[in-house]
DNA sequence: ACTTTCATTTGATCTACATCAAAGCGGCCA
DNA sequence: TGGCCGCTTTGATGTAGATCAAATGAAAGT
């Protein structure tokens, strides 16, 4: 009976989890890989408006239709829960609704954070905060400590950069080629950026001192 | 001795009720008037990430210090209560949590949909955009029904409207005149605003169908 | 090895919005 | 009643990033 209300979905990187406007009578957290969540106008311009890394939870108990499309970028797997069982157990163990509380709020921390970016950065600072961001997370997941250069993965596309950031993604490859130039970062093959100086990157990227991200 | 934990505060129009980095002890919910949640640069360039209106909340349960500006744009009443009680209260009573909860989502539903608008949507639909919010809302409060015109208030000057959408004070002012010029709005005055055909500001607004709004 | 395909880079040009600079236009106080 | 001050509008010009258009490169199949 359990495996009813929880089980597990795989998709490939590119997949479509679900579309907007679709009903979703689940709600999920990722367990490993990366998806996004983006919206589109009828005009075909998009925008992400989410980016769900392992642990990320997606989905809203009372919401009977997907407001986004949920894309996965890389390999995926979601654990699901169904949404009535979901939502009474929330009802009965009261802090799972006081975990969840905390993890929107970051995540409505994290959109502001990105309004910022969307509504007033440069397109070389918010390909700099972007990088940042994502080191960030490496970083505190990998070794601690030392200045020393720090190695990234991009998981994303330029395309999907774009769509992450609000520009073209012919502007998005300039704007890296221009910081490769300027020894800000240094690529090896397309996804691979490695960060000399973090300071120096968060310098570009505009975040007031660490952007209260760090520490 | 409840005089400790819930208390009321005022302020006049343009006055700052936090700054970004004060220690904040407490938690609130707008009563009357509006508030704004700002973020600032170093070299000074601005973004509005909130709008709080009535029934709204600000702060964070187990947080220690503001992380944006909150300013009252119009005469404002809080209400306000000590942070620590305010916790307490949530772990003991379940529904708390819930409520805030809902509450937190649809902000973050919001902030998505603005993520869009900053990306993605040009001067004259930003400003159809913003209209557009604070019609729906009036039109909520006030009566419903007939599709004849609409009239609502600006609470914003031209500069917060150009925090808010991520422009400047000037496109705003220009972009207001062109949406007057074709009819889309008129003004009588510079704050009151009437509304001919919804339909056709959500049009201009690039909202697909109704935005998911409505209904 | 050779083509196909798809992501990315780079170049040339165009344009929406920013920036710089003056006027209007009320409201408020003397 | 007049003048000052803050907001707003309007005008002239500049520019960051979009758009249009090739060229390059790297992985995948035959």
């Amino acid at each position: 009976m359990l495996e009813q209300i929880k089980y597990y979905r795989s998709f490939e990187a590119g997949q479509t989890v679900i579309w907007s406007g679709d009903r979703m009578d689940f709600v999920a957290s990722v367990v490993t890989g990366i998806a996004t969540l983006t919206q589109t106008m009828e005009d075909g311009r998009r925008q992400m408006v989410g980016l769900l890394l392992p642990s990320d939870f997606v989905g809203r108990p009372g919401r009977e239709v997907a407001p986004y499309d949920v894309t996965a970028t890389t390999d995926l797997v979601m654990c699901c829960f169904r949404k009535k069982p979901f939502e009474e157990m929330m009802s009965h163990t009261p802090h799972v609704a006081q975990r969840l509380l905390e993890m929107t709020l970051d995540e409505l921390d994290a959109a502001r954070e990105w309004m910022l970016l969307l509504g007033r950065k440069t397109a070389r600072e918010k390909i700099a905060s972007l990088v940042a961001i994502i080191a960030r997370r490496d970083v505190s997941l990998q070794q601690k400590g030392g200045k020393g250069p720090v190695v990234v993965d991009l998981p994303l596309t330029r395309e999907a950069m774009a769509d992450y950031l609000g520009l073209t993604l012919e502007t998005v490859s300039r704007q890296i080629s221009a910081l490769k130039r300027d020894g800000v970062i240094s690529l090896e093959g397309k996804r691979h950026v490695t960060i000399p100086s973090l300071d120096r990157l968060l310098e570009e990227a505009g975040d007031d001192s660490d952007g209260g991200f760090l520490g």
